[in-house]
DNA sequence: CGCGATTTGTGCACCTCTTCACAAGCGCCT
DNA sequence: AGGCGCTTGTGAAGAGGTGCACAAATCGCG
């Protein structure tokens, strides 16, 4: 979904990291292998297979190897991955290596609740400031942090060096508020808001809207239904869908 | 991601519905149709020419057609397409028709937000249970529902005949909710955890993980920072992701 | 009544992603 | 040292999704 450099450009075959350029579904699954990764880490494994790395998240193993050939070569053939290694290495190319300091806007009920999962701590992120243009929530701490109004944010931005902005707002906000966010040079939005925003070229926006699942769900509870009551209902389908399908 | 029934087979072609085996993608685009269709409604829009309702919606027009066109013939040449009408198509194939009751287990930080978000009531779902297993947090009341103990769930299944299952919790209990869950007929589950849930077939599981979001963003971030730092620093990039890619 | 402006529905080519299947590589055991 | 079993990395085929471009269809107006 991003660049359209031309795969046969020379590309500066310099001494630089590689700069591998993945698949757009690859990155969308890095994380969850990196998960795993920890998870197996974490109980005495040191090494891993393709195979039960790949039962771990939840994905085929041929998938998962091409994934992480990608990235180079970090498997050793007839033992498989170095899990410490790995895990170094994804970090390294999701660029989690150093702690990234996040805005969040709309200090609601999904905001309160966003600013205390700590989830986000233990996976490199560090909620740096909150925000909301609602005066009365002005001053009140949440989890250690004083919320500020979101006038604030030029300042807060700078102070904080923030990467990463999240917009928790009802949706009315939204647009105004991504607006704040990219003129104070924030270049990477994650909006739980339920509408579409417009940002300039070179900005990301992803967009989690938690009705949406429930309705694909609803979707499928529908067709499973509609089978069963047919006369000719076969057997059923699938199991588990990543969201980022 | 679903079925598997042979393209060729049979398929009994009944005067039922049409059942139009819809393309995966096409499913995940419908909810986000019908967020910009309700926001035109409102608006007072009658009818809306494709390019219009693509533009609210955030996707390609040419997608767009292609996408309504998998439900049947609902515009019409050299005018576009009754907003209310389209509702009515698009609510129907999504099985929303009828409010579905949604069970939440884990009444945590999230579980909180989630129990309260009134996204969820306007759009075709009731939160008809808040379970959870800690004995301290039965008994509270959220939103005007009390939260039971999760041991109940199989009565609760029964009396609010619960259709679509929320997982909540920590990592560590969700597998086995899950297995609860299905245990007492649920066959959709969305799930918070950070973790794999393995269920058997017909079950439809999908994940929403807050931190992977954040970590697909990063490593945007992290390339946008190694492009502009080289001295090739060609033009960027792209705009606006939708999570579904 | 016919014509032009407008918009849908879709055939087609392109592209990305997935999956299979297997050769190449590595370690261990004899 | 040699062979054997295991696992990675990848070529190739297939499936699915996207977007262009255009024919078909409808409305409004002269």
């Amino acid at each position: 979904m991003s660049q359209h450099r031309h795969p046969g450009a020379p590309g500066r075959a310099g001494a630089v990291p590689a700069l591998p350029d993945l698949p757009e579904a690859t990155v969308a699954r890095l994380p969850e292998y990196l998960r795993a990764l920890h998870a197996l880490a974490d109980t005495g494994h040191e090494t891993v297979s393709s195979e039960g790395l790949a039962n771990v998240a939840g994905v085929n193993s041929a998938k998962l190897r091409k994934d992480l050939s990608h990235l180079g070569s970090y498997g050793t053939r007839g033992v498989g991955y170095d899990v410490t290694l790995l895990i170094e290495q994804i970090e390294s190319v999701l660029g989690l290596t150093q702690c990234r300091a996040v805005a969040l806007v709309g200090v609601g009920n999904l905001g309160h609740a966003l600013a205390g999962y700590d989830g986000f701590a233990s996976r490199g992120f560090r909620i740096a400031a909150l925000l909301d243009a609602d005066p009365s929530r002005v001053g009140e701490e949440i989890n250690g942090l004083v919320v500020r109004h979101v006038d604030e944010l030029p300042r807060v931005a700078v102070e904080e060096s923030i990467s990463i902005g999240v917009i928790a707002t009802p949706a009315p906000a939204a647009q105004a508020v991504a607006d704040q966010l990219v003129a104070v040079g924030v270049t990477s939005i994650l909006n739980f808001a339920p509408c579409v925003l417009s940002v300039p070229e070179g900005v990301d926006v992803r967009k989690v809207d938690l009705a949406i699942e429930l309705q694909i769900l609803s979707f499928h509870e529908h067709r499973k239904a509609s089978l069963t009551a047919l006369p000719g209902g076969l057997a059923a389908t699938d199991t588990q869908e990543a969201i980022g399908t």
